[in-house]
DNA sequence: ACTCAATGTGGACAGTGGCAACATTATCAC
DNA sequence: GTGATAATGTTGCCACTGTCCACATTGAGT
């Protein structure tokens, strides 16, 4: 009957205690946040939420603050495995700046919760060394695809120049496409966040290639 | 004794019941804003700095969220003005272009309360139309200028693209500073906001400028 | 079977945003 | 002047929150 190992057990549905409070804890509250934004998430919605006592999540983190740090944390690993995946479909350098942008832009809009954690002025005022962490990693990859373009002598010379020029803009451009200030521009108003990464990425790309050659701006006008 | 006009009364130091306490709800809020964050501002923290019951602000601001986006409002203008003088310093349209974008970045370190409050999530969540209309009238602005270099033909034609990928990556630049994700990457770390503005700005110009005119990148290496 | 650490519960407290009712004062018609 | 009236500020109250403390329950290891 309790045959199960004690991993199997822990992470089963309804074994012991609560099982994974804290998983159920995170997700949770990742959907008051994005329902509520995240200074209308609550500890204790979360842990109800959870069916579980106001303060059973203090068994799991020291606050609520830290509870969001958490799920930063988290969302950087996912941000860098979404950048990941969309740099490993292509071998083409240039396809791969274009990838990696969309999927900056892309994971901000579809984990919208995630990215507004993330960048809360709420977290960032108490990052903790381990956030820290997660976050140059990932920089440090974005930087890392640039670098493999340098190398391969699509782009001009500056990868740290242009990384912080790139990450900027696309954040900030997430940024803005999430709270909406975009929306009634005339060039972004009614296009979707893709496309918005691509206008972008090809002003950046047509800074930062090589001469010889050139941004294909337009190149798809309706795709 | 009482001879003062009504307008000089509203005015004055403490005339009537508070004298102007909508201004110094305002003001008080956004010294609570600087030392804790949007997130800990609190309404009868507010109201206790400017010697109030706890339920005078509700008299001129009908909620927490909406003394927030009145701040978020004058916020707006307060940027517009700074970038109206920044570029108004200069008649060459290239320096123009580099003093916006350094008007941009400086203001976002040097009025951070203020610059959190306007892209506080909180604030974005519950835009008004006069909030919309003041960002909107700064997004003009910003274009207005990229459309004068391009009339003069310093610029490649697209203003409406080149704002929009300046705007996100100046955005993006200063609240990455803010936060302190970059202060840790090799190409920012110890450099001040003018300078990373400078290094953006710079590498957007590189990418807008028409052929004949050229960057002048690294032109000061140790401003 | 006994101990112990991990995990969850219940109660309490100060602080918060917001509502309603009441108090005070300025403004203005007369 | 003198009221009426609207603007402004106050007190009291409520539900709710984050967090601390003491206590209960359970699982793992002896």
């Amino acid at each position: 009957m309790k045959q199960t190992t004690p991993t199997a057990a822990a992470a089963s549905k309804a074994a012991y205690h609560h099982g994974d409070l804290r998983r159920s804890l995170l997700d949770a509250a990742l959907g008051l946040v994005a329902s509520h934004g995240v200074q209308g998430f609550t500890l204790r919605e979360a842990a109800r939420a959870a069916q579980v006592s106001h303060n059973a999540p203090y068994r799991h983190f020291s606050s609520r603050t830290h509870l969001l740090i958490e799920l930063a944390i988290e969302g950087q690993g996912h941000l860098r495995a979404a950048l990941q995946a969309a740099v490993a479909k292509s071998a083409d350098h240039r396809e791969r700046l274009v990838r990696l942008g969309v999927a900056y832009m892309e994971f901000a809009i579809a984990q919208a919760a995630h990215f507004r954690v993330m960048f809360s002025s709420e977290v960032a005022l108490h990052r903790t060394p381990e956030l820290k962490a997660a976050q140059d990693t990932t920089f440090d990859f974005f930087e890392s695809v640039l670098l493999a373009s340098e190398r391969a002598g699509l782009i001009r010379q500056g990868v740290q120049q242009h990384a912080l020029v790139g990450w900027s803009a696309l954040h900030g451009a997430a940024l803005l496409v999430l709270d909406g200030v975009l929306q009634e521009t005339a060039v972004a108003a009614r296009r979707k966040p893709r496309e918005i990464a691509r206008l972008v990425i090809d002003s950046l790309l047509t800074g930062i290639l090589n001469s010889k050659e050139q941004s294909s701006a337009h190149r798809e006008h309706r795709g």
